[in-house]
RNA sequence: GGCCCAUUCGUCUAGUGGCCUAGGACACCGCCCUCUCACGGCGGCGGCACGGGUUCGAAUCCCGUAUGGGCCUCCA
């Protein structure tokens, strides 16, 4: 048969919510094993079975399944496992690899000489044998323990890449020697840098959203978030930012992770997810915008949703801008400042306008600019604010529209009065 | 404290000894467009942490220092 085929596992640990660093680490997974034809598989590290962490599991599922990021085969439970392990350590006891003590079993350590790999993303790494403490690998309660487990599962599961953060990087020798102790083959590692915050400490909630549900709910596409992600530690030249997700997988290549940590740049993946959000079809950009909303328990006329969505298409970068900038098609106004006088005068102007479309309204509402002797930009403030309640909005003579004649004269009717 | 790792514009990065008077993107600033906000166009600001080597030549190689991070749990 042909080379050995890839086979790499995501691993997260059920912990309520998903934090987007893991989520680059699994998506590093996933482009690798698509790229190269091989298999990824969900495994979750668990030690107990409660119901925090059925829930926590499906949460993580659920995650992956919004950005695409899928797994082959059922999710994998590390605590599956745990009977092989306690056996494996019991045969290390035997073999005089491991020893017990006060009850729990610590894995011998080689005395002497170094422990190294060549990792695929920050070269060789080598550690002094004398300098790793033995560590404990199964409990006094006879619960096998995290490091002990990991690369168990590891050989158990005949994964060929162990793509995982940084910070595991100390682990590492620890898990080879093990390994080496069990007879297994050893896996290719690949340690990918972490993702910090601002002020390069790790990402938490201080710094904004963390957690792949809190970027969904603020709106953000499956899409930008992907290419987002795949841009913290990689990069696949100098010039090329936006790819979609096939591209990605074409392109992706643990060569060209960097080694140096990554600060997550909210500014950045705004400006990118607005880049996804205006190419989207216009029939696409409406869909998601609905689904976005009745996702967020906001149940607004879904024709008029449909219809405001070109208007604000090129105007937000995140869905979760939405229901501010077009409130006022839904909801009352309140016209607080509006000049009266110019009101008045649109309303007037704006009642015998036939038929009742943009342009139309367009011609007539510059007209009377012109009329009152009021540039464009100074006549239609006032208007904007009456009928939308807000200084900022999507254009004036579509939104007029939208609203309907009817409405529209109300509210320039009462910014008129007030 | 010990071990390991990292260090290019504010941020993500390109760069693997001469192509670099260091390139791109985001952010920021200015101008243009313009009914607001955006979009788009044009321009600008801004960086190789520091010190020693090696070399004809260093962002790139070596050593040291500084700073930051990770691990050192019968956590994962």
């Amino acid at each position: 048969m042909g080379a050995m085929s890839v086979k790499v596992r995501m691993a997260p640990s059920p912990t309520g919510f998903q934090h987007i660093g893991g989520v680059r680490t699994f998506l590093f997974n996933w482009l690798f094993a698509r790229q190269q034809g091989g298999e990824n598989l969900l495994r979750i590290e668990n030690t107990d079975t409660s119901r925090e962490v059925a829930e926590a599991t499906e949460h993580v599922q659920e995650s992956l399944r919004w950005l695409g990021i899928d797994w082959d085969g059922p999710v994998r439970f590390q605590l599956d496992t745990a009977d092989r392990a306690r056996d494996l350590a019991h045969q290390l006891v035997a073999e005089g690899k491991a020893y017990e003590d006060d009850g729990a079993i610590r894995f011998r350590q080689p005395t002497d000489g170094t422990v190294s790999w060549v990792d695929a993303v920050r070269g060789r790494i080598e550690f002094q044998n004398d300098k790793l403490a033995d560590l404990v690998i199964v409990r006094s309660d006879g619960r096998p323990t995290y490091n002990f487990v990991s690369p168990v599962d590891d050989m158990l599961d005949g994964i060929t890449h162990v793509i995982r953060g940084e910070d595991h990087v100390s682990n590492t020798p620890t898990q080879i020697n093990i390994l080496r102790a069990l007879g297994a083959d050893l896996p290719v590692y690949a340690h990918v840098p972490n993702i910090n915050g601002e002020d390069g400490r790790k990402l938490s909630k201080r710094h904004g959203a963390v957690s792949a549900a809190e970027f969904r709910s603020a709106g953000y596409l499956p899409a930008a978030m992907v290419n987002f992600l795949a841009l913290l530690g990689w990069s696949y030249d100098d010039k090329t930012t936006i790819m979609s997700r096939h591209e990605l997988v074409e392109r992706f290549s643990l060569e060209r992770v960097v080694r140096s940590p990554a600060t997550f740049d909210y500014k950045k993946l705004d400006w990118m997810n607005g880049v996804y959000l205006r190419n989207l079809e216009p029939q696409e950009y409406a869909h998601d915008l609905l689904r976005w909303l009745r996702e967020q328990g906001i149940d607004w006329d879904e024709r008029t949703v449909c219809a405001s969505a070109p208007l604000v298409q090129e105007k937000i970068e995140r869905f979760g801008q939405y229901p501010d900038m077009c409130r006022f098609l839904f909801e009352p106004v309140s016209p607080d400042g509006a000049d009266p006088r110019i009101c008045a005068a649109a309303r007037d102007r704006l009642a015998t306008v036939e038929p009742w479309e943009a342009s139309r309204i367009e011609d007539a509402l510059r007209e009377l600019a012109e009329e009152l002797g009021e540039k464009p930009r100074a006549a239609f403030g006032p208007i904007r604010l009456a009928v939308t309640g807000a200084k900022v909005s999507p254009g004036l003579f579509e939104s007029l529209e939208l609203l309907g004649r009817e409405t529209s004269l109300e509210r320039l009717g009462a910014a008129a009065a007030g």
